[in-house]
DNA sequence: GTCTATATGGCGATAGAC
DNA sequence: GTCTATCGCCATATAGAC
């Protein structure tokens, strides 16, 4: 009958409890039993639709991962870096708040060398060259300062995701634990890195407006 | 005799190996025995110095942790906020690089609600009202862009901390494992932020020589 | 203080009925 | 495909001799 519909909803229960919870948790914090209970499901039916802790880790893993590179890839066709920067930027920090724990989770899992993790990663078939070439058409154009696009992604990046990462940090070092400064800081994150990006490279001979 | 000393030897040795490990592992990756182990000892011998696995892990983050964040704090000492930048960005890369698990450790932990992880931020008694005096005198002196001194920190801690925490994502992903370049990159990057931050961070009708 | 030996519990994984 | 029951192991922690 829906045997074959019960196995969809079976599986993408455990896919979803498995990804929250590893999230939460991390690889080695996280418990099958947890996720069995979470999915709805016994524990004994986890190894039946993936034979272990480790195959069902991958699969999360390698889902997460590459939605996130995907979350850059998406708005590499744009006409210059500014409008790559102006998109990419406020559309990341969204994401990540909804899922506070995912930067500091992918961070310290692609640290331990699990078998495989590092495949996962160079799978990704990202197309870099559109954005170079609009990279290195827009120095040419002496609209930005000299950069490679490496620290340029990763200067985006880092200014995205560290404090997403860093929060209970930055939370208790720099607001004293007042969630409402903290909260006010990032409402204005977003703006602040394109700001400091366009500041960085619109060369000096070349004010806008 | 020598029991006092033999004492702070073992207790010393058991600190530096169960800093190396839960480093390495992770709270939870991390095994008492191999602690043990590594510190030329018994498991037993664990219990005895440091009651619990929770109390030894939590002597170590509050150690590293404050160690993280006072060498933030050495360089508050300085004329101007270039000046600030110039020293802390080499000197944190130059340490985070020789402990490259160190960053996605400590963001990890902090994410998981371990009791009293809070506590041990809050706890590191930073001045921040020398470097916030300079940060407002620069602006005022037009030297410097309007910011708050919570964004500019941030800033520089992003652009420094990622991409050691991110290694793995950045030389798959970035340089399809080719390690060679990605050491290249890595060797420009000190010098990169400073220049980015102070490109951010001069007013455009300041142009300096 | 340091060791060996053991208690105690929890976890991943499997067997086997339905 | 889903369950209950259980195996086998390993981890933290303790007891007790030296």
């Amino acid at each position: 009958m829906d045997n074959k519909e019960n196995i969809k909803i079976t599986e993408q229960q455990i896919l979803e409890a498995a990804q929250e919870i590893f999230i939460e948790k991390g690889k080695d914090g996280a418990r099958m039993q947890e996720i069995a209970d979470r999915a709805g499901i016994n524990k004994a039916l986890l190894h039946y639709y993936f034979r272990s802790k480790d195959k069902l880790f991958m699969n999360i893993f390698k889902k997460v991962m590459h939605g996130l590179l995907k979350q850059v890839d998406q708005f590499m066709d744009c006409e210059d870096i500014f409008g790559f920067i102006e998109k990419v930027v406020p559309s990341y920090i969204s994401v990540l708040e909804k899922n506070p724990y995912l930067p500091s989770f992918i961070l310290n899992e692609v640290n331990r060398n699990h078998e495989g993790i590092l495949n996962i990663i160079q799978t990704s078939d990202l197309d870099k060259s559109k954005l170079k070439k609009i990279l290195e058409n827009n120095i040419a154009m002496g609209k930005i300062i000299p950069i490679t696009l490496e620290q340029l992604i990763v200067d985006i990046l880092s200014l995205c995701i560290f404090p997403i990462a860093a929060k209970p940090i930055i939370l208790g070092y720099l607001f004293q634990g007042n969630t409402n400064s903290h909260e006010e800081f990032m409402k204005q994150r977003a703006d602040h890195i394109i700001q400091i990006m366009r500041l960085a490279l619109t060369p000096k001979n070349n004010i806008q407006s």
